[in-house]
DNA sequence: TCATTTATTCTACATTGTAGAAATATGAAG
DNA sequence: CTTCATATTTCTACAATGTAGAATAAATGA
């Protein structure tokens, strides 16, 4: 049963990562997502996510310099890889197409 | 746990209810999501998609007339109901403003 | 060493996605 | 009226994704 594009929150978690370039790691990912969406976000939820697109092969991650300022644990950088670009463009690509000719932020209904 | 948003497949299938109007009922909504998407969707996951949005109250349905002009079962039709456009509404702006400012579609990595 | 801060990891469960066989309802043919 | 072919929906079971929050870890500075 394996899929090759995205859910929803995953589809948002790897805008948050091409968004935030260099900057990408789990709890300012998150405040990106809520921020952006004005939706709360569990942290837990963000890690899970990530997990199971690294284990898929798309995004990889790497712990940052223990180099903290005030204290705190090293960063977990995360990256989107080609497989998970290809991912994203299939589901931007499905979602445009199935939009296309309809109104669907104006009287919709 | 309630979600006031759309899984990925509730969002297609949503869009393409307001694609098909009045013509929309199980067979040719999931007929419409292949030809647009080019992905092959299982009839049961039509339904049972359709099904729980309706228990939620984002869409309904109505049977047609059994009326069918070369034999076989009533069509049952949906129509999207004003909470499921709302949820749209959201999902489509919570994407589209992860989405600002980043190149979705080319040169990603 | 302890308190504080920042961040990740873990566990458990809810919701959504998927597949395909089974069932239902019609019209047409015999 | 019985059977066949057709169109469509319904059902069942399981896989994948989404979500929550407590637990844990690692670093700093007093």
């Amino acid at each position: 049963m394996k899929r090759d594009y995205l859910g929803e929150f995953e589809h948002i978690v790897l805008l948050a990562l091409l968004r935030l370039d260099k900057q990408a790691y789990g709890m300012r990912i998150r405040q990106e997502i809520e921020q952006r969406t004005g939706r709360s976000v569990a942290i837990g939820a963000v890690y899970a996510t990530l997990d199971r697109m690294e284990a898929k092969g798309y995004v990889s991650s790497r712990l940052g310099e223990p180099t903290a300022e005030r204290g705190g644990r090293a960063k977990r950088f995360f990256r989107i890889e080609a497989e998970g670009a290809e991912a994203l463009k299939r589901s931007e690509e499905a979602l445009s197409r199935m939009r296309l000719g309809v109104r669907v932020t104006r009287g919709m209904a």
